[in-house]
DNA sequence: AATCCGGGGTG
DNA sequence: CACCCAGGATT
């Protein structure tokens, strides 16, 4: 029997019943792929769900106001993601008047669609015979067929394209590449794969081999750099009402497009005399009539490849004051829940009681 | 080809 | 705690 023919037996019988496979709206398709770049379903689903609700279509999207767009996302991780899905929105909007592209070549023109993405939507919503190539695509078939070269090389992700080309049913390539991805989620999972009861162990070379464990070979990624943040939570209080200062994180730096607050960025975690001695303070705080209130505990926030530790440092002023060196804007703490914010900053809002 | 961009899961 | 996961953009 061919691959194909024991995949879909498989399938049938295995899949999950996930939302987006009830459609074959492209616009709803893309806004899954969107998502769950780089994300496991569970962590993933809300938030599909929330979109769908919050921008029921293309139009909706394009029409929305980033923040809003950046809030939904918050969380989420990797907001750039957003940014694109929200450029994209506007291009399929004003180019092709919300009729959503239909080929592997228009997708991937657009903005955060690159070549899973755009194979992905071109099969699942418009039959096209374009393979995938995720994570689980790359790891099944590396095992399936024993390749040694590192998937996450160019030579590895070629071999693998090839046999792909060959295996893909191209009656139904929307559902093959559904079950292969299903199939490596589901089975033939990184760590302790279910190959006792596997319907490939058979034709599975590194099973065969009893190597199953030495694929996928892989490239190792770098070491996590550690940074140190302290944080300055400017806090006035006027008529009753308490504004902190926020800034819109911009630039090439993590968490791009939301919003903290100003930032002193040192090698270390100086005392905070010394650090109250340094250009950076004197710049950002030193013409203020202030007070240092208190300094959080260290927070510490690990991401994929940065470890960063964070002071938050409360600092109240009796003057109402704008900031002069810093890019920050005064926001009323009763408003805070309408910024997309960092997880770590949240988790310290949280804390203080203030969100 | 190498590096950066989050967050959560697993053992 | 250490380690795993892995698409797209940028350099």
């Amino acid at each position: 029997m061919e691959i194909s023919t024991v995949l879909f037996n498989w399938y049938d019988y295995n899949k999950r019943d996930l939302p987006w496979r009830q459609t074959r709206d492209p616009y709803k398709i893309w806004l899954s792929e969107i998502i769950f770049q780089q994300t496991r379903i569970n962590q993933g689903l809300e938030y599909y769900q929330k979109f769908v609700e919050n921008f029921p279509s293309v139009h909706d999207l394009a029409n929305a106001d980033i923040d809003s767009v950046l809030k939904l996302w918050q969380g989420l991780g990797y907001y750039s993601r957003a940014g694109n899905l929200h450029a994209a929105a506007k291009d399929i909007a004003a180019t092709y008047k919300g009729t959503f592209p239909s080929t592997y070549n228009q997708l991937i023109k657009l903005p955060g669609i690159g070549p899973y993405t755009a194979a992905a939507i071109s099969s699942l919503a418009f039959n096209l015979v374009h393979p995938v190539m995720d994570g689980n695509v790359l790891r099944v078939v590396s095992r399936w067929f024993a390749i040694d070269d590192p998937v996450n090389s160019s030579k590895g992700k070629k071999k693998i394209e090839q046999i792909l080309s060959e295996l893909i049913d191209t009656n139904e390539p929307g559902k093959f590449n559904q079950a292969i991805m299903e199939f490596g989620a589901l089975f033939c999972k990184p760590q302790k794969p279910a190959c006792h009861d596997c319907v490939f162990s058979k034709i599975c070379m590194a099973f065969q081999q009893n190597r199953v464990v030495n694929f996928p070979v892989k490239l190792r990624n770098l070491k996590p750099k550690t940074r140190y943040f302290n944080y300055l939570v400017i806090l006035n209080s006027i008529d009753n009402q308490t504004v902190v200062y926020l800034q819109k994180r911009n630039g090439k730096d993590i968490w791009k497009g939301l919003y903290d607050f100003p930032v002193i960025e040192t090698a270390g975690h100086p005392d905070m005399d010394m650090l109250m001695k340094g250009q950076e303070w004197d710049r950002m705080a030193g013409k203020m009539n202030m007070n240092v209130s208190s300094v959080s505990k260290i927070y510490r926030h690990q991401l994929t490849h940065q470890k960063i530790f964070t002071r938050f440092i409360e600092i109240t002023s009796p003057d109402k004051f704008q900031p002069e060196n810093i890019p920050a804007i005064p926001v009323d703490i009763d408003d805070l829940q309408s910024y997309p914010i960092p997880r770590l900053i949240d988790k310290y809002l949280h804390d203080r009681g203030m969100l």
